[in-house]
DNA sequence: GGCCAGGACCTTA
DNA sequence: TAAGGTCATGGC
């Protein structure tokens, strides 16, 4: 795995009951938020439209309401301090590869002019490093399903069952005074079918269900996914009811650092058929696969909606 | 009012 | 083994 040696610079600061950092480093020029939190992989940030920054984008993620705004290449972290980003934000933004490395092996294993034009495209993408069980649930939700709809279901379910946030301290920053962590797998499975049905999850209700009840009984023991090989990372979680190759390669992409999964969906489909010879092997990628899919993912959309 | 959305499962032949 | 139907729901 490429490792990021070179050294950022944070700066803490402390505004009234807000504490904030300030990073500078090369990975910053090789990260775009807005393109991040608006490629499908995540879908509990949002736009932050009163930004005193040129985008920032709000949401939960690790139990905490937190904020990510940037001014060219300097990214800002509210709600944290160095300690906490050394120890968690910096991984879930993957600040901690360098991703010029990662683009250069993806250009040397594949060569292709639409390659080219995607890692042009989607420059500043960077894939999250997400909490597991979320990602599982999450993506579960997405299958037929579209983005915004995705989002709209999940923030319900984690109003109605996960732990409450005091977020006072953040309304500057779009959070309102309560907000709400994901919830647990075994609040997902306290919860039962029914009233998760009743959350609009439709016919996913029993997939989530059985998803919980795996995860809450340690039958898919989340700790032990990192550290097999992406193909029996993938093959376990297919034994949950509901997950199928196309979201448990979601699943070890985004929540299980398996850069090499490489999720096909609809779009990707396209992709493959519009760009690639018939017989292309995904192996041809390389060990960023995943990424390089994310990269052209969100090329084919930007040019469906920039036409 | 049919079609589509970051699909997976079940039935049928 | 492959193809086609089915599942909830909302936006267009």
């Amino acid at each position: 795995m490429q490792t990021n040696s070179c050294k950022e610079i944070i700066k803490s600061f402390s505004d009234n009951n807000l504490s904030y950092i300030k990073i500078t480093s090369p990975e910053i020029e090789l990260t775009d938020i807005s393109k991040i939190f608006s490629c499908g992989q995540s879908f509990r940030f949002e736009r932050y439209e009163h930004s005193r920054h040129e985008k920032e984008f709000c949401g939960v993620a690790y139990g905490k309401f937190v904020s990510f705004a940037q001014d060219d290449n300097e990214l800002y972290i509210y709600n944290t301090n160095e300690a906490e980003y050394l120890a968690l934000w910096q991984r879930y933004l993957a600040l901690d590869l360098t991703y010029n490395e990662i683009m250069q092996n993806i250009l040397e294993n594949i060569s292709y002019p639409v390659i080219n034009e995607a890692l042009n495209c989607g420059r500043g993408i960077r894939i999250l490093n997400q909490e597991p069980w979320e990602v599982i649930c999450s993506f579960i939700i997405s299958q037929n399903n579209n983005i915004p709809r995705i989002k709209k279901i999940i923030k319900a379910i984690s109003k109605a069952l996960g732990e409450k946030i005091d977020a006072g301290n953040m309304t500057s920053h779009g959070a309102s005074d309560v907000e709400f962590a994901f919830p647990t797998p075994s609040a997902t499975k306290n919860c039962g079918v029914s009233l998760l049905c009743d959350l609009k999850t439709g016919f996913r209700a029993k997939y989530i269900f059985d998803a919980a009840q795996k995860v809450a009984n340690g039958d898919i023991d989340i700790n032990q996914l990192y550290a097999l090989t992406t193909e029996q990372c993938i093959s376990e979680l297919c034994k949950i009811y509901g997950v199928g190759l196309k979201v448990a390669n979601c699943c070890a992409l985004f929540a299980f650092e398996k850069y090499d999964a490489f999720p096909v969906d609809v779009w990707i489909k396209r992709v493959l058929e519009k760009y690639f010879d018939e017989n292309v092997n995904i192996s041809a990628f390389g060990k960023y696969a995943g990424i390089a899919q994310q990269y052209l993912f969100y090329y084919e959309k930007y040019l469906q909606f920039n036409r």
